[in-house]
DNA sequence: GTCTATACGCAGATAGAC
DNA sequence: GTCTATCTGCGTATAGAC
């Protein structure tokens, strides 16, 4: 139970072996889907063995969330705030969100699709770090057009457009090998870009 | 039971009320998290009351995925389909899913997200009719790569990427009114269309 | 840190009357 | 088409020994 935090931060093997079958199961069956059972025996431990690590399941979601959240945001965020022409850190950004999604896939799928069960305060917290992420790139949009290279008129739609495109390829995306992956990557910053220099130009010029 | 047929088809009204408090109450919930209990209480009848229309739980969930993907199949492929430029059809193929995805929100989001509950031959099912809107969008792609007007390397990983962009849309995006909405439907569709024509484009061009 | 044993409630589903 | 009554199993969580 006092193992919490230091879960939340990571470094205590045991508790990263249950965020890991558990992140695993998760996957699979959904968070209310997979029961506390099931993750016991994963770790072939009983079930009344995880309380001494965690105080109930919700937290055991909510650590997940928030560590993938917080390592994302430690990640990619410098990305955006790095000094540079805006579209060279929102294409840098991109890769990195991409690369993130693969790498932790597991847990970005989790957080995804299942934080919505947290209780209302927890829930909370995790989406104040997603917004922080969101509004940073708005920012480098709106910058990004101030400078001319951009045509955008709603920096946050813009930003939400590109975070959930990038945010679909984990649920399906099985890069061959790494030059697969980096060539996926490499499209989507592209992509990014496009999307942000032809926004609002006139379609059917 | 056996009015399942007509429930996937919609008609019935009693079955129709059972899928409107169904997907409701599947939203807030989640699937695995709402109970057949809950349900009844919401059309205030008792639980084996429900057994009398369906067979179970699932077949809920399958009723309202099947219905929201043969309805959105049958109201966006078309716009795909007809004869004209490729930039045309996908544009109005956009509008027309993103203001699918406003008008059955609930279902939509249910489909997208609870899908996963279901056994592995009706999710079959779900996902062979959702593979062949990608397909055809993907073609449309292709042939305007053929014509000139997009340039894209990769057509399925452009429709998977728009795709994607605009399904996270119902997630969040709450319009004011209804111009708000034609906006964004309009927005979306330049939003592809930049994307489609730019993404092989040098980024540092 | 893991165990055995167990509490207690709610889950989905069925039988059979009206 | 809805009801009452009920079955059986599994859900999260706890107590307390080792």
């Amino acid at each position: 139970m006092r193992n919490v935090d230091r879960a939340t931060l990571g470094g205590n093997l045991r508790i990263d072996q249950v965020l890991e079958s558990a992140t695993r199961l998760f996957t699979q069956k959904g968070y209310e889907a997979a029961s506390v059972r099931d993750l016991a025996a994963e770790l072939e431990i009983r079930p009344s063995s995880l309380y001494h690590h965690f105080p109930g399941k919700q937290h055991i979601l909510f650590a997940i969330c928030m560590r993938m959240q917080t390592d994302f945001n430690a990640e990619v965020i410098p990305e955006l705030l790095a000094s540079r022409p805006p579209d060279e850190a929102i294409a840098s950004a991109v890769r990195r969100h991409v690369l993130f999604g693969q790498r932790r896939k597991g847990e970005v799928v989790v957080n995804i699709r299942e934080r919505r069960s947290l209780p209302a305060e927890q829930l909370a917290q995790v989406n104040g770090l997603r917004r922080e992420y969101r509004d940073t790139m708005a920012r480098v949009i709106e910058a990004g057009c101030r400078q001319g290279s951009f045509a955008v008129g709603d920096p946050k739609l813009a930003a939400m457009a590109i975070v959930d495109m990038i945010n679909g390829l984990p649920h399906w995306f099985k890069p061959r090998d790494e030059q697969d992956l980096e060539r996926v990557a490499d499209l989507y910053a592209r992509a990014a870009l496009a999307l942000l220099r032809g926004w609002e130009t006139d379609p059917v010029s």
